[in-house]
DNA sequence: TGGCCTACTGACCGGGCGGTCAGTGAACTG
DNA sequence: CAGTTCACTGACCGCCCGGTCAGTAGGCCA
């Protein structure tokens, strides 16, 4: 019967899904604490319950790993982002959308951003056009941003000054303090840190 | 005769000396154009223009060539900066100072920065004991920066707030703008974005 | 029950690289 | 010129690790 069959196959979907979650979140944890060269497969297989061999059934490469689980959170982060600073009205809201969206998505997924920050120092020394896209991911942010300043700057809510270098800075500021945050350098609440940030911002580019 | 061992002598210290450098400077090439773990010792001996075996009569390690990098670079561009910074009487200036001068050191040492960045890009997922004193220097620059915003503060140039986080801020910015450039994403003069960045912070902190 | 399928295993392979060390030859010495 | 020193060499060692694949075990069907 269709029924039947239509079970097997979705069963074997989900045990496959499953598998490729479970390795994923193992990979995450393993290559956030020693990156991506110091972490080996076979740890990644013991902390996901497998064997090595396993792992080469659902992934091709440790590399196809790696960039899954960057894309992955990449994506979740880029989509989760955009969606909250759209839904703000104002130019100040918008901002404050983005530096919270972004500290609140760090407290989530640590393992991620270690990746992430990670990748982004590697990305100055070694350009490969594999991570043409991450590059290209990172930019989409920056001019989100950029629009959103370009925009606030029309409606006379901010002073007449070059969005893009703007975009970038609340960009920079941002991930200066997500780093701080995981290094520990930081401490104190995340609302705190945020209020401070976008009021600084804030002067820097207020009308009045 | 004592002027004559004291030649000898010498000039096998100026040899040694020579051999260091010439080393380290073909290292930083090469770790700039690959990273830490991409660079081989082969590859930098080649660099350097002598045999493998050589490069370990200067240096115990891979690891400690590269920290020699790192440090030496390091240190000159935080007593650069330090000088500069406190040849400067404003807050105005002293800042325009600190990022001036992380732009122009920048522009001259473009392989120190890149290995620069990307070691601050690992030492949030792998954290050896080795790195503490990397990052006591980093910390040291922030620490400089907050004494100075403090100094203002007190001195009315600046409004009251968390010289700390003032600190964080502008290491974040010139940090964020050194990179871009870096990578290709701004151009234009060093001048300009040293202007654009110190308004921009003059703007978020100044008293009036 | 016997045969089959298949997800899974982990011993194994091959290559790359950090680090070593016996050997070389040029310069110096007496 | 013979002897000695020493900076330098590069073939070699051993380890590590990404990736493979013959083998296994357990579930399912006839």
């Amino acid at each position: 019967m269709n029924v039947s069959t239509e079970k097997r196959r979705t069963k074997r979907d989900v045990l496959t899904e499953f598998r490729h979650a479970e390795i994923l979140a193992a990979a995450r944890g393993v290559f956030a604490a020693k990156g991506f060269v110091g972490a080996s497969v076979e740890e990644i297989a013991q902390a996901a319950g497998v064997a090595k061999g396993t792992i080469y059934l659902y992934y091709p490469s440790k590399r196809e790993i790696y960039f899954a689980a960057l894309r992955e959170g990449l994506t979740a982060l880029a989509s989760e982002t955009q969606e909250k600073v759209e839904g703000a009205k104002t130019l100040l809201d918008q901002i404050r959308a983005y530096v919270e969206t972004k500290l609140h998505y760090f407290e989530r997924h640590q393992d991620f951003f270690k990746i992430y920050f990670a990748e982004l120092g590697n990305m100055v020394t070694q350009h490969e056009s594999r991570d043409s896209d991450f590059e290209q991911l990172y930019l989409d942010q920056v001019a989100l941003l950029e629009e959103v300043v370009r925009r606030g700057g029309r409606r006379g809510e901010a002073r007449n000054l070059e969005a893009r270098s703007v975009a970038f800075a609340i960009a920079n500021l941002t991930r200066g303090a997500v780093t701080q945050r995981l290094v520990g350098w930081t401490t104190g609440s995340i609302e705190r840190e945020a209020k401070l940030l976008v009021d600084f911002v804030w002067k820097g580019i207020s009308a009045t």
